[in-house]
DNA sequence: CGCGATTTGTGCACGTCTTCACAAGCGCCT
DNA sequence: AGGCGCTTGTGAAGACGTGCACAAATCGCG
């Protein structure tokens, strides 16, 4: 997915507690444990057994405690988590107690929806800048931030460190917009754009596509399809008694 | 993830070539393939290296070749891969060769967006009706559909069989609209609002979480920022672009 | 003070995914 | 025809992630 090449070297502790080198499946959980542990102490629960959070986050407890454990972090047996400690744990080791300024590239259909996100505009994360390459949209005013031209991505970059750049332009510009990014010094790049970008070692891309979330459900349904006709696990003798029912289900065929 | 609970039993051919049980990790790349072998129909190329693939797609080659062996794939062996057989392979076993009703609930700030994203509307996909609770959006029409109310779900999804729902509501209504969705026979839905879904067995379930994206950056920041100034193993990596870095990064921290 | 109920943290085994390395197969050129 | 270079397909090994099952630790209560 992206490029994470950092050493075996032992973990140095600077200001911040230690980096423990968690596994990547790990890090992408905590933030829905941190949603479940929010969700908690705000119904005025105090603590919380592994049980309980792992349901919240639809996960398997066993994983839950294996994660937390990465963390070092400080349960009770007999009792479970302190809510309020735990929260400040995972914020802290996901970076989450700084705030970080984020740019967004591409103000079209989607690249709109997502300078008026919520989720976007949380305490960690602040949107500063917007930028299209289209002269007709810049000038526009979203949520209080007016649409600037690319080329001013320097300029701005020059004002604020840019932590994150967020990509929502059409596939063909992407590429040149991740350069961009890369040159003023972004680290972090969230891709909305459906196609690969190449960036240097050190840079990590993360990639959302909905023309693939949607292909891989088309997967599952063509799959389930095909299965409902099978007899069930009866006793295997496993005739294929397909018979006269097929087992392409009922929607219109595409013509190639 | 999801949920998929396939048993093992051998898979039956119908009038689809197989279902050679596909490994998950494979089944998410298959579409990034797909559409590296549409660009390169496109530019005129008629066969394809792994090694060619591999790169145009992101990833490496002996994985691509190991992906595209477990459907049986058809390469020669000195010469490559046919991209337009390759194609029509993968669009096969991923099931886009019937096009898919589409229903998408929610018609806010990212709905709305998501409406109108061309990517949904591709030849294997149609969205097909458009929901909301706010009666106030009801009626509204994007990019001609029409928003329909919520309760008229069960009578869309009698004249149309739904195959996939798309879920862009608040978190607090997406449990109640999967419910609904389920009960209407939908057994694949795309979830983009920030909570966990509950579904019974057989229902696939797909998240798309910008929050919990940009937290994963946030880490890899953060990370990163602590890896600054560790004296590095010999002249190793750790590519110092953006020049002079101080050891914290310089941004606002947040008060608890 | 000790005991039992409860829950965490983790060693271990298992399954999945990735990567290497190479034999087998194919086309082309001589 | 034969040999050579190229590329696929795959066995095997290693890395990684998951889940079980249980020991260790803590609380509450008699």
């Amino acid at each position: 997915m992206s490029q994470h090449r950092h050493p075996g070297a032992p973990s140095r502790a600077g200001a911040v507690p230690a980096l423990p080198d968690l596994p990547e499946a790990t890090v992408a959980r905590l933030p829905e444990y941190l949603r479940a542990l929010h969700h908690l102490a705000e119904t005025g629960h105090e603590t919380v057994s592994s049980e309980g959070l792992a349901a919240a986050a639809g996960v398997n407890s066993a994983k839950l405690r294996k994660d937390l454990s990465h963390l070092g972090s400080y349960g009770t047996r007999g009792v479970g988590y302190d809510v309020g400690l735990l929260v400040e744990q995972i914020e802290s080791v996901l970076g989450l107690t700084q705030r970080r300024a984020v740019a967004l590239v591409g103000v079209g259909n989607l690249g709109h929806a997502l300078a008026g996100y919520a989720g976007f505009a949380s305490r960690s994360f602040r949107i500063v800048a917007l930028f299209d390459a289209d002269p007709a949209r810049v000038g526009e005013e979203i949520n209080g931030l007016v649409v600037r031209h690319i080329e001013e991505l320097p300029r701005v970059a020059g004002e604020e460190r840019l932590a994150i750049g967020v990509i929502a332009t059409p596939a063909g510009a992407a590429q040149a917009v991740a350069d961009q990014l890369v040159a003023v010094g972004v680290t972090s790049i969230l891709n909305f754009a459906p196609c690969v970008l190449s960036v240097p070692d050190g840079v990590d891309v993360r990639k959302v596509d909905l023309a693939i979330e949607l292909q891989i459900l088309s997967f599952h349904e063509h799959r389930k399809a095909s299965l409902t006709a099978l007899p069930g696990t009866g006793p295997s003798t496993l005739t294929t008694l397909a018979g006269g029912a097929p087992t392409t289900d009922p929607q219109e065929a595409i013509g190639t």
